[in-house]
DNA sequence: TTAGTCATATGACATATATCATGGTTTGCG
DNA sequence: CGCAAACCATGATATATGTCATATGACTAA
């Protein structure tokens, strides 16, 4: 991790318009005093669950996994998410520590932010407490939904899920590049390393996707859809 | 569903304490005033998933569960819920429509606040603002961890965790009555019918709990906790 | 009462998934 | 560069889980 050195300007900021539109100029203010820019790296921990909450963070670019380790060691991911998503809120609230660990899976910058400041301007300004109830409910329902849906699902169903979010929600494009470790795919959609290797495999050989180490090209889209609605 | 016919006296509604103790008399008056009260009995839907959502909603009594149903028509039990939790919160400041449908498993008592009165309040109380912000991320909290300790179990540690559920968070005690049924069950841990009922007999042959029909008795509690870290 | 539905129950079997073993390949780092 | 550690890959096998068939009791609607 590494502090920013030339700081963004906020005026290119996608939160400046999702979360800190309602605030007053004087407010805006106070909030972005306290803010700080850091750069962390693919694999480095960004918080880890049970550290103390004492700052607002949200992503301005990169990728982040959210997960949790259970009692054997074994990481699970609950979530990837991208600039515009919102992480931090989900805890801030209701605990004073971290339930889930946050690890960069790419270059990643965020913006950290003084809790207190945020409180304060939650505190006195009930237009933007409102935007922030709004923002932090969307986060976990999208947790919730993504769990239900991977859970209804097999293998092969799980993987063309998961090939179809990369698709639609991270990358916009039917070729990519895998940013997370088949063992990854495996802690995010709850299945083993090996599975996972093999139905990349079998979907290659199918001729629906074509991949060469983590770079995947989606060739028949809809067949990718129709497994993950069927399988 | 019918009405309440007499009105439950608020002054010993746990929600008092929880959530509107931060209300000035006159908010609690304006809240209070578009407040119904409901009952449901066992099997009854409450809400729907697509349904608008246009009140707030908590129970006074009674249990609850939250599902959601797949494109092949399976449901999905995603929490049981009883008084004192918060259920309605979840998605109405992110969402017009239910994400999720509601339906009584024993008799339920419901209050019914209007929507708008509940914004307003938020709106010119922060500290209220503050709570319901407090509450709603519980909410979710508690079913992403609980999908998340479901997870990374299998059968018998699932079924495991599920009694120590009941034991613990709905019943308090070690004696109780399955509040659903066994199929309920495994919509609600993620495996079949067959499987569920299997593994409660199993785990009555093997003298670690006693059933008969839907009463069950947990004979050997370090057990079970033992099975549900493990299995 | 009778037929029908649903919950509980259990066995036999099919299938999905995990585990274990083993090797090749890439990546990171001193 | 060269080594160690991850990562990727695939087969053989074990195990967990789902599916299908069948039966019984409880409850309900006609």
């Amino acid at each position: 991790m590494k502090t920013s050195n030339e700081i963004s300007s906020c005026k290119t900021c996608v939160y400046r318009k999702l979360l800190f539109d309602s605030l007053t100029d004087e407010e805006y203010l106070m909030v972005n005093k306290s803010r700080k820019e850091f750069i962390y790296s693919r694999g480095e921990i960004i918080r880890k669950e049970g550290d103390s909450i004492d700052s607002f963070i949200y992503l301005r670019s990169g990728l982040i996994k959210l997960y949790k380790t259970d009692k054997n060691g074994k990481d699970h991911i609950l979530s990837l998410n991208k600039s515009g998503d919102f992480i931090s809120l989900l805890s801030i609230f209701s605990n004073s520590e971290y339930k889930y660990s946050i690890a960069a899976v790419e270059e990643t910058k965020i913006c950290v932010i003084d809790l207190n400041s945020l409180r304060q301007a939650v505190d006195t300004n009930s237009k933007f407490a409102l935007r922030v109830l709004n923002r932090m409910s969307r986060v976990s329902d999208d947790i919730i939904e993504s769990q239900f849906e991977i859970r209804q699902r097999q293998v092969k169903g799980r993987i063309a899920y998961f090939l179809l979010f990369l698709t639609n929600k991270i990358y916009r494009s039917h070729e990519f590049r895998l940013p997370i470790t088949r063992r990854e795919i495996g802690e995010l959609i709850s299945m083993t390393t090996e599975n996972t290797i093999r139905t990349l495999s079998e979907f290659k050989k199918d001729g629906i996707i074509s991949m060469d180490g983590r770079t995947i090209n989606i060739l028949d889209y809809e067949r990718i859809k129709g497994i993950s609605n069927t399988g």
